[in-house]
DNA sequence: CGGTCTCTTGACGGAGTTCAAAGCTAGTGG
DNA sequence: CCACTAGCTTTGAACTCCGTCAAGAGACCG
């Protein structure tokens, strides 16, 4: 149920038998269905979710009502809001099934026994929390010195399977633009011959 | 010397006395002056910056020429490409020092070894690349929501000593926009009374 | 002082937004 | 299995925020 999990865990460190055991008597397993909810604004964080199927997104809602998605997650990657997690303290960003997805959880209240007892967890969680560091800078680039329709069309080369896969107005708020935008950009393309 | 780096540890973990000796023997000092370079684009990243005083931005340099500064490292901040660091590839980025400031240094050849010996180091870094990691989607989130104006005059509220402190051209580019933009905001600002 | 780096000013242009309305698609219940 | 509805996408016109370019005024450092 969990080996996604596991094998990605295996990527970045090496855990011995007792340790497996120990993680795999914490972790829950939950089936939610698309536009279900893993956290609402205003709600402390109480999980740190690990997306074995399936596509969830992190945004938070503007002050004229619009959703602004910061993040998507799909198999494979953690998801969660660290600071609410962290800190205890209420969340300004919602968490939401895209589709119907399975996921590990590491619920809050178990989390700090975890990193005492299996000491080499501070190891991959300190190595994906660099990563995810990463990428959010270059995404900061991205967003800082390239245009709107350089960004999607560099986003549709990057990853054409999810551009099929998810609503396009998510998208355009990803990519930080409106969906008219989007939609105009997508009949430039049709016309402009199918290259 | 390494007072604040030791005083932040301890703020996020507990080391023991002879932990301590084996990380202070692996300190690297180094004061640079104003303009110095850490690194370059297409150096490799060799070292992890902790700011002790002065101040620090990393950049990088768009196609056209102009630098886009995506951090600001002051006193208790650590700075780096953990990118370039951790997998030992050329850098996109230029770290350099904005004005003469001393540094801590870990070495990427000091690193691993240090992990290893000094078990709670990961669990500092995990701790301080979450919040880097949450800093950077609410900055992320700021670019996305907020119009140019708003993040100008929000940023001087929060930080009025930074923006005395550095050229308004550092400031016009880690917030996104030109520098004749936010000449004519600050013009704006004078004439309409000094509130 | 002399030169380079930084900041200012203003005219013009353009990328992307906003608003409104209509067309489409997919899910849902009867 | 069809019809209906709610949600998603498209279109187009008007508008605006902010960038670009160019030139000049300060300011700081050797």
């Amino acid at each position: 149920m969990f080996d996604l999990l596991f094998e990605h865990l295996a990527r970045f460190v090496r855990i011995s038998e007792t340790e497996r055991e120990i993680l795999l008597a914490k972790l829950r397993y939950k089936k939610v269905s698309k536009k279900e909810f893993l956290l609402k604004q205003g709600q402390i964080c109480s999980g740190n979710y690990f997306v074995l199927s399936g596509c969830l997104r992190l945004y938070s809602i503007t002050e004229t009502g619009t959703e602004q998605i910061l993040q998507f997650a799909i198999p494979g990657w953690w998801i969660s809001d660290y600071h609410s997690f962290q800190n205890n303290i209420p969340s300004t960003y919602t968490i939401q099934a895209v589709e119907d997805a399975e996921i590990a959880i590491i619920t809050r209240s178990d989390a700090d026994e975890l990193f005492q007892q299996i000491p080499v967890l501070n190891n991959y969680f300190r190595l994906l929390m660099q990563r995810a560091y990463t990428a959010a800078l270059r995404k900061m680039e991205l967003l800082l010195v390239t245009s709107a329709e350089d960004r999607y069309f560099q986003f549709v080369k990057n990853y054409p399977d999810f551009v099929q896969r998810v609503p396009q107005y998510m998208i355009a708020s990803f990519l930080g633009f409106t969906p008219e935008f989007l939609s105009m950009l997508r009949a430039k393309v049709k016309s402009a011959g199918h290259s």
